[in-house]
DNA sequence: TTGTGTTTTACGACCTCC
DNA sequence: GGAGGTCGTAAAACACAA
């Protein structure tokens, strides 16, 4: 099922699912409709986002059983209407004529034609549970070189820009916008920076490390390229060549290990790299789905994001304890809130987050 | 520019589950 | 035994005040 935002030119392509209360009363299901009543954003859900622009990813979407009247399509308006559910059910609103919608407040905050992102609408409807899931389109690929600048464009526009990251879109990362290199001025996205010559000397670290072969290449456009549906243990061949300092078999750059006998540094240039808005902009999408990402999921990731299936684990795994970090901090500053109203214990929390479910992950 | 604090990748150790 | 979980941590990348 598709919806398009024609008001915007944003084509909202959807899946949708039914959830629990279906149909016990004999009526056909109800589908989503934008034409009925959206229920408020659960704005305090993101609040660790400081871009709430871009952060309505769930909310409730209402549908009543009397005709849909004139309010509100969540798909077209621009501004995402909350219903205001305090009221009582007989009054109504100079915005509504139906009788059960209330005072409609704007959310100037939050503009969906402006999201690029995924939306999650849950629709209820007697007893109809329906998700529907929206996918605006994607910014292009870091791979996509039909989307890059020339570098002699680059260079013209931006002659003293360092150019050691080429992160340039047209529109700045609803997620990462500190991160971008936001320019109005730059039509369309910029070219990756040549790789830098390999002929430096690695800089070792005095810690253990084993380093995965993607930390010995040169650059990230290699890195992504490389990396398709590979995903490499510490204990791979590549490492253990490279922990023999055997040349023979791979292309990494050698390193002589600091300490023989843990033989474990890292290259200064090549401890982490650093994920493009893209990535990250889909590893959060795809957070948001689940907290735990599935198999199939993982392999179809990697296979998208040209990310190995080991960097989406290990992202999810960070993602979390970044989520229960935060989980953490606002327990904390709600319990001090309620310090002079309660003394009872705080109440034991994993973060909001479900145990992961192995059996589905192996489903 | 520099110092400092925070966030982001990535790993090892150790655990549970199948 | 292998997979993936949490936890703690290293170090690069980043933000920002002085």
């Amino acid at each position: 099922m598709n919806n398009n935002n024609n008001n915007n030119n944003i084509h909202y392509s959807s899946t949708m699912s039914n959830d629990h209360e279906t149909g016990t009363s004999g009526e056909s299901l109800r589908m989503f409709d934008p034409s009925y009543h959206p229920y408020p954003p659960q704005a305090n859900i993101y609040s660790d986002y400081p871009n709430a622009t871009s952060k309505i990813e769930a909310f409730d979407y209402n549908y009543w059983p009397t005709p849909a009247t004139t309010t509100h399509n969540i798909l077209t308006n621009p501004t995402i209407t909350v219903l205001d559910q305090t009221q009582s059910s007989s009054s109504s609103s100079s915005s509504s004529s139906n009788p059960t919608i209330e005072t409609l407040v704007p959310v100037s905050s939050v503009q969906l034609s402006q999201l690029n992102t995924s939306a999650t609408i849950s629709a209820t409807h007697h007893h109809h549970h329906i998700h529907q899931h929206l996918y605006p389109p994607s910014p292009p690929t870091c791979n996509d070189p039909s989307t890059w600048l020339g570098s002699g464009n680059y260079q013209s526009l931006h002659p003293t820009t360092n150019p050691s990251s080429y992160r340039h879109y047209t529109t700045p990362c609803p997620f990462y916008s500190s991160n971008n290199f936001y320019d109005s001025s730059q039509p369309q996205w910029t070219q990756p920076p040549p790789p830098p010559p390999q002929t430096a000397i690695p800089i070792k670290f005095e810690s253990s490390y084993s380093p995965p072969s993607y930390f010995e290449r040169s650059n990230h456009i290699n890195h992504c390229q490389e990396q398709i549906s590979k995903d490499e243990p510490s204990n791979s061949p590549q490492h253990i060549n490279w922990l023999k300092n055997d040349s023979s078999s791979t292309q990494l750059i050698q390193i002589p290990p600091k300490n023989p006998l843990n033989g474990k540094t890292r290259t200064r240039d090549k401890y982490r790299i650093v994920y493009t808005d893209q990535q990250r902009y889909e590893l959060e999408n795809e957070f948001i789905i689940s907290k735990y990402i599935s198999i199939p999921r993982k392999s179809a990731l990697s296979l998208t994001l040209s990310l190995s299936e080991r960097q989406i684990k290990i992202w999810f795994q960070n993602r979390r304890a970044k989520e229960r970090k935060l989980n953490k901090k606002r327990q904390e500053i709600s319990s001090t809130r309620q310090l002079n109203n309660s003394n009872d214990g705080d109440s034991p929390s994993d973060g909001g987050l479900e145990s992961p479910n192995y059996y589905q992950n192996y489903a």
